[in-house]
This record gives structure tokens, C-alpha cells and sequence, in this order.
DNA sequence: GACCCTCCCCTTAGGGGAGGGTC
DNA sequence: GACCCTCCCCTTAGGGGAGGGTC
């Protein structure tokens, strides 16, 4: 080390870092060497640009691009410095917001996946808890039930785009559901009257929903949209063997929407659910349905 | 839209994408359309594909590479999805852990910078406060006084490199110091003692430091490590005026090695300061100083 | 005429060579 | 012999063309 001189080796060794490193910063000004051999092209760099060295090193530390380091060292001004830092501020809270984000998303998740895995076969009738929600809901432009899944993913894929640009993500799995009038329901209609998507908690601002109380219901799940009408069917006749009051209209719930042998297919997961109330006496009832 | 077929341009305009995005996805195998036309190359897609890209996009919002969603739809078993996603909050912890560090680094550096800016002009004698802080010391092997900045430089690079491999960052601007024993600082000899690099609160359970108490010092604030010698000088006159009596040995304080003006430059900003107690009778005693 | 195709070049921050001179 | 040089190719997730066929 004569005069402070070293060669890009030793530089490189000094700061922990690589050749390619060095030369990189040096072609894209970040850190020239103070000489150059102009014959062998062989770069000489002073051991007191280790500082400018570690500010750069602590700057991408910081996360700031290479492009925005070179601005600061193009500036050389501590109000610049200043201020790109109060703005990195503010994008670093974002950030972490971002990141709590996912880590919800994550969660919920997991949660439906441990619930998919264990949800009652194909077929199985049940009286269940329905937990409240807030939901995104259209009129019903066609009926659904009339053609096949692919109408009801077309609607929803539009429906999320929308809800997207507003700055609602994480729809997956599908919080989805269509509904079927109470009278359809009873007079063996399937015909779907609206569509909707369920909207986490903390977007409920963001765009105009419904709300959905909590209740009991009646529930059959199944796995096949195109068998719709008939589980609706047997979903009524459990209702009526139940002595049930029906307190709403049905929900056809969609539960999953990938084939869980290859999620590059689909295969729906459904459960329509109406709201009941259990007629305990064995007379029946003005409303109730039993037949 | 014929048997729930779609072009390529129909498939992004319904999933709020575009064609170079829908064709990558076919090249890596994430989302293929179900049929090509042979002769045209022409994709097409079935609407209820739509479905899979919803899963692609949100695992891309959860920061997931195209290469990890491969492998999720490639193994298509939930326990891999949950795995996956297990893995993944542990990292997400940890990348939060990494922005709150970032946070509290950019403060440090305004709160320097704001200091830096504020700084007495060169020469000037001042008797203040110096805060707490616990230091990783070595033994000063070359005299740096009697060499030039470049050495200091040099092994502070060394330590700080040793402090990264330890994860010990952002030790920027450099809190770092010389020390010049007592002795030496009375007899007028600028010698070198120590060499060390004050370490974060946080950090110093995973190096050995030393603890340097709070006091109150004689400083003078300098802007040339080679004029070191006559500012030590002045301090020690400025100490025996102020009828001090030194309770310890004499620091150089590194505050700043960048060129305010061109941060590709260094220019060192320094304080010599050594902890004194004034005698407040005229009256000198033992241990004072005063000549 | 609007839509789709396949190249091809570009972006970040280097890593890892090959092939050839230099201290 | 160890060190350094300049290409050159590679990585992510597409964006933005050009030039040419297709519905």
C-alpha cells in the first residue's frame, strides 16, 4: 500500500465484496477507481474510498436501487439525502403494511385449506352454524344453473377485476355464492337471482356491500354444478323432513373451485344453505314447509 | 364465447392482464391454454382457466416467484400448499423484522445528518455532554497519527467487516474513535491507543464490547486528521485555562469521513474530547492540571 | 381491420465463466 | 504464478416494439 494505492483485489478483499462488484459500480459511476493504467487498464483505487464504499454498501442496505445511490452521490447535498431518506420513510411503512398483509392472507388460507380438507362428503345434509359476512352482490344477468361454472367464473373473474382496481385483493379461495330465491327454492326452480363476493372486514369501505347476518342452516354439500337442481331438491325435502321454517333465501356456496388433484383444473366444491328455524313441536306451523 | 372458449385477448382483458403475461405463463408451464390451433399458433382458453390465473395472481401478490407457483401447481397437494405457505411466514417475520431495522437505521442517519449540519465550526473549545455507548476495541497496532487517515481507513474496513459477518450492520456514518492515553495527551505526544466502533444497543450480545460511561469532556472539533497533533495541543492548553482535572483518557471522535461537499470525496470531520471534572475553586488541587 | 404470432431488445445487480494480457 | 482485463451468457417477470400472418 504505497500512498494509500491499492489494486481492486485488494479493494474487493478489504470490503468483502467481488471484482464484478467493483467494476460494476466503477461503469456505472458509483465508485471510480482514482487511476487507471492506461496500457494494462489495470484500476487503482485509494483505501480511503472504502467510505464511499460503505455508504453505498449501507444505502442498498436501505433497499435504495443502485440508480438512487448514484443520485445521492451525484448531489452530494445532505438536503437531498434528507429528503430521499423521509421519503424511503414513508414507502418503508407501506411496506410493512404489505407484508402484514400477506402474512393475514397467509393465514386465512391455511385456515380454509385444514377447513377443505375436512369438509363432510359429497352428498351430506346438515344443520349448520353460517357465520355473518359483508358481501359485494349483482343482480343475476342469466341464470347460471342454466348453463355451466364457466358463466359463473366469467361473472366473478369480472366482478374481482373490478374490486381490484379499487384496491381489494386476496378474493382466493372464492368467497363467493350465488342465491336462489326462497320461492324458487320451494317451488323446485333453480334459477340463480344474484351473485356475490364476500369482502374481508378491513375493505368493507372501499365499496358498497351487503351485510349478511349470522344464522343456521340447512345445508347440503356437493361437488358438481351441473347437479345443482338436483341437490337443491334433496336440500328441500330435508328441510321438509326437519320441520323446518325457512327464515331466507338459498345460498349456493362456493367452497373451492381447483380440482385438488391438479390445481390446473377446476372442479367445483358447493354447498347451498338456507336459513332455518327448527319447528321442535311436532304440529306444524303456519310457515312451516313440512308437507 | 363457444363451449367456454376464449382468445388469448379475451382471456387478458377478463383477468386485467396482458398478452405477454398470459403467453410467459404458457412458456413456463403456469397456466397452458387448452388448445392451439396448429396452423396459426393461435391460443385458446377456456374461461374457467380464468380460475388458476386468480390463483397464480394471488400468490404472486403473497410474493411467491413464478418458479415456487410452478411448483405448488406442479405437485397440486394441499400439505405441499400448506408447507409452502408455512415456510413462508416464518420469512415474512423476518422481512418485517428487516423493514423495522431499515426504519430505525434511515431515522439514525436524519437524526446524524440533522447533528452533522449543526456542527461547531473547526477550532472551536467547548466543554459538553458525551452519551454512554458500548465499543468494540482493538489495540492500535501502527500509530495512525504518525501515518494519515488512510490508515484508520484501513482498519476500521477491517473491523467493520468482521462486525458484518457477525450481523452488524449500518455502522454508518462511522461511529467509530481512536483513543489517546492520558499520559500521552499531557506529555503533548499525539499517540495512538485504541481503535474501536461503537456498537448498537441491540447488537452487543453478539460481539464483545466495552462499556464507555456517560460524562462530561474538554472538546475541540477539527477538520483535518493531520492537523491532529496542534488541536490536541489546544485542548490541553484549553484544559489547564479551564483548571480541569481529566478523569480519564483523551478520544478522537470520528463524526464524519465524507466531503460534504462531494460524497465521492472523504474529508474527515473530527472531536477530540477528554472527560474532565472543573475545579470551581480558584484554589488548584491535586490532580488539576492547571500549570 | 382487428387480432394474434414469433422473435428481439431492455430492465436490476451482479455471478460465473472463457480467453487473453500483466505484475 | 497470481492478478487483472474485457467480453459474454445467465437470472426475474414481464414491457414494448418490429415484421409478418390470421379471423
Amino acid at each position: 500500500m504505497k500512498n494509500n494505492k491499492i489494486t481492486i483485489g485488494q479493494m474487493a478483499k478489504l470490503n468483502h465484496t467481488t471484482l464484478a462488484t467493483l467494476r460494476l459500480y466503477d461503469e456505472k459511476g458509483l465508485l471510480k477507481p482514482i487511476e487507471v493504467n492506461p496500457k494494462s487498464n489495470y484500476r487503482i483505487y485509494d483505501v480511503r474510498q472504502s467510505m464511499v464504499f460503505h455508504m453505498i454498501q449501507h444505502n442498498k442496505d436501505l433497499r435504495m436501487s443502485l440508480k438512487e445511490i448514484a443520485a445521492v452521490l451525484d448531489k452530494s447535498s445532505m438536503q437531498f439525502l434528507a429528503d430521499t431518506y423521509r421519503s424511503k420513510l414513508i414507502a418503508l411503512d407501506e411496506q410493512i403494511d404489505e407484508l402484514q398483509w400477506q402474512k393475514k392472507e397467509i393465514q386465512s388460507v391455511l385456515h380454509w385449506n385444514d377447513y377443505f380438507s375436512h369438509r363432510p362428503p359429497n352428498g351430506t345434509l346438515t344443520i349448520g352454524y353460517i357465520p355473518s359476512c359483508r358481501a359485494c352482490v349483482r343482480t343475476a344477468v342469466r341464470d347460471y344453473f342454466q348453463e355451466d361454472f364457466g358463466s359463473v367464473v366469467y361473472d366473478l373473474s369480472c366482478m374481482e377485476g373490478k374490486l381490484r382496481q379499487k384496491g381489494i385483493r386476496g378474493i382466493y379461495p372464492y368467497h363467493a355464492f350465488l342465491t336462489v330465491k326462497q320461492e324458487d327454492f320451494l317451488a323446485g326452480r333453480c334459477r340463480a337471482a344474484r351473485i356475490g363476493i364476500a369482502i374481508p372486514d378491513d375493505c368493507t369501505k372501499k365499496v358498497e356491500t351487503e351485510a349478511y347476518e349470522s344464522n343456521t342452516s340447512a345445508c347440503i354439500y356437493f361437488e358438481d354444478f351441473e347437479q345443482a337442481p338436483a341437490y337443491m331438491e334433496k336440500l328441500l325435502a330435508y328441510c321438509q323432513q326437519e320441520h323446518c321454517t325457512l327464515l331466507g333465501d338459498v345460498t349456493c356456496q362456493i367452497i373451492g373451485v381447483l380440482d385438488a388433484q391438479d390445481f390446473r383444473k377446476t372442479a367445483e366444491t358447493l354447498r347451498f344453505q338456507v336459513p332455518i328455524q327448527r319447528d321442535d313441536s311436532s304440529a306444524p306451523s303456519a310457515e312451516s314447509i313440512s308437507g
